[in-house]
DNA sequence: AATCATTTTTTAAATAGTCATTTAATTTTT
DNA sequence: AAAAATTAAATGACTATTTAAAAAATGATT
């Protein structure tokens, strides 16, 4: 019953180090022994569990991926009508435990390489597959066929570009903030031009 | 009347060549030779020229920025009106000179590498400021001062978060299609519930 | 409870490869 | 001939990963 479990405690401790020395110094720049000693370990120990520095950037995202799933769900198991259902979205990507430097920071430097991996670039599209087919299903009610694919990118673009601009520190942002703001977003798309009841 | 040339053309030469390689491989991840490969040329002589990569890369942003400034101000030359001059920022950053795959993967390595360099951060900084005041006076007469930076803060990350999209190859994006959607967001914004004439 | 063999976890040190940068010489240009 | 540009080769760090041994936990057997 233990046995399994400090892998699991292990996993988990050494992710949320590299969240935190990738904040600091950059992914390629932070050294093994720099995340380990986050935990007072070695980077020997980081090896034993996950393979190799690329394994742990990967294992890092796929956690953040399962995270942002998770949160998703519960926004949408409280939402009543098809607006508050895109609104999860965002409520979900700007959640104060989601929101954070430290996770923004960590998107970009994936961003950053994963064009490069094969390994990075397929969790990259499937999330990115993701969001957008659940931006499709929200915008269906909302907005006309012919305008929905305009407003799917202008939000999902504005989306990523709110998290550069987190992980850039030109903007410290409150996650209720960042939701107010995308919130305005949604009722400039739903008020537009194209006859839509809001 | 040469003297001088001849540092000029190698200039550009290896800027042009940091771009391609660095679209290709990441920029940590391609080498001195690499890049210098690109033109038949020898690592040493990035050195001679730049000093370092990270001179190298200073300098190739320097040089993204000079352009950017450039064509945005052709383009706000021809502008008859203040929507025309809204429009301007995103024509300059969606031009065909300078929305291309390359650029866009420059631009974000650039980004991954920013926050942790005092050389490159103030560059960054820089521009944003530059790109900030710009937004700022074109919406002036256009969106109500309550309401500003909100718009504001709503088109500048989707600026950003377009460019992202297409380094990472999920979009193929024509720049003329890139500043179709630009100008729906700009008309969406403009026809706010603010009361706005547009 | 105590012992001890076994497995799991951790580490210090060695390894090995990579690459930016420097140097000293060569080629080209002026 | 002098200066500028270019290069091949050497240098020097740095760091991910491996290895082999030590430490800790586990669990069966007394």
């Amino acid at each position: 019953m233990n046995r399994k479990k400090i892998r699991d405690i292990r996993h988990e401790e050494f992710i949320v180090a590299a969240l935190e020395a990738t904040h600091k110094r950059g992914f390629h720049a932070v050294t093994m022994s720099e995340i380990a000693a986050e935990l007072g370990a070695t980077a020997a120990s980081i090896n034993y569990y996950f393979g190799s520095k690329d394994q742990l950037m990967f294992e890092t995202m796929r956690h953040l991926l399962r995270i942002l799933g998770v949160t998703h769900k519960q926004y949408l198991d409280v939402a009543l009508d098809p607006k508050d259902r895109l609104r999860a979205i965002f409520d979900a990507h700007f959640d104060p435990r989601f929101f954070t430097p430290q996770h923004c920071s960590f998107w970009v430097q994936f961003w950053s390489a994963a064009p490069y991996s094969a390994h990075l670039e397929r969790l990259h599209r499937i999330n990115q597959s993701r969001v957008k087919s659940h931006f499709r299903a929200e915008l269906a009610p909302l907005v006309p066929a012919p305008f929905r694919e305009t407003m799917r990118r202008i939000l999902q673009s504005y989306l990523d570009g709110v998290w550069l601009s987190v992980a850039q520190a030109d903007r410290d942002i409150a996650p209720r903030h960042a939701r107010q703001e995308a919130r305005a977003l949604i009722e400039l798309v739903l008020s537009a031009e194209f006859g839509g009841s809001n």
